[in-house]
DNA sequence: CAAACTGATATCCATTGGATAGTATATAGG
DNA sequence: CCTATATACTATCCAATGGATATCAGTTTG
């Protein structure tokens, strides 16, 4: 009764001979691609949003729970800093946040062509 | 004991205000931003694979379960096409599932600044 | 002084994703 | 000829994530 391998196990076979692979865009995605995180850095890049109640309000069907755990994971992985001033709290881009500001471009772009209604599309494409 | 109103209440309240608010982030964001999808993509564009399990054998933690069901969804969006040629499957990238490279690229560039040790990123860098 | 707004957290349920096994069909090798 | 393997999936089951709602502690505001 051999047993046949499991597709996890081809995995493991298969994957520690490249040791490490240089994988930008997985790597990438992985700590940009959760669910809200763009929408998040949208709100701060191009709003100018720095309060939670503020990115809460901007984004229907985002709720508390998820953009305080978006936040902390954000900041963990260097993309906000949360600042405390006068009892008030902000959130602010850091560098690396602020780089991301090509990838929203790209959405935008995206969004612009293919997810408008044509005409619109067509007006917001003879602009750029 | 008057109730105060829910989050999804408040944002029921405030959004047919607003009607049709074009956001093409958003929109683009929903379609193209489920776990995988960029990847898939990027196997397709990039590596010009078509095939189920060259896919699946590409992408370590990806199951085939997830997979049958992620190219079924960009299926109905009109990301991919799936064509049956000779007994044999073969997935193939629509023209809007093209134009997605803008936003891989994006997501490549970023990679190599901020997710590659910083000797590789320099030499990616200075190739560009 | 009470109501409302701030930035959250707690609880609970629904949806999604992951691990594994199994299917049907076809081809290849001993 | 029988077994082994590959291909493209589907079926079960469990874990992780996300969403709805309520609640909270600390200001502001009327």
């Amino acid at each position: 009764m051999a047993r046949t391998r499991t597709h996890a196990e081809d995995e493991r076979r298969i994957y520690p001979l490249l040791a490490y692979q240089a994988d930008p865009i997985r790597e990438s995605v992985k700590w940009l691609g959760r669910k809200w995180t763009l929408l998040i850095l949208r709100d701060m890049a191009f709003l100018k949003l720095t309060r939670f109640g503020q990115i809460l309000r901007n984004n229907p069907g985002l709720t508390p729970r998820v953009l305080a755990r978006r936040l902390r994971q954000m900041q963990e992985e260097g993309l906000v800093e949360r600042l405390v001033a006068d009892e008030k709290v902000a959130y602010r881009l850091t560098s690396r946040g602020e780089d991301a500001v090509f990838i929203l471009l790209a959405f935008l772009r995206y969004g612009i062509r293919h997810h408008l209604p044509p005409q619109v599309a067509r007006d917001a494409e003879s602009k750029s």
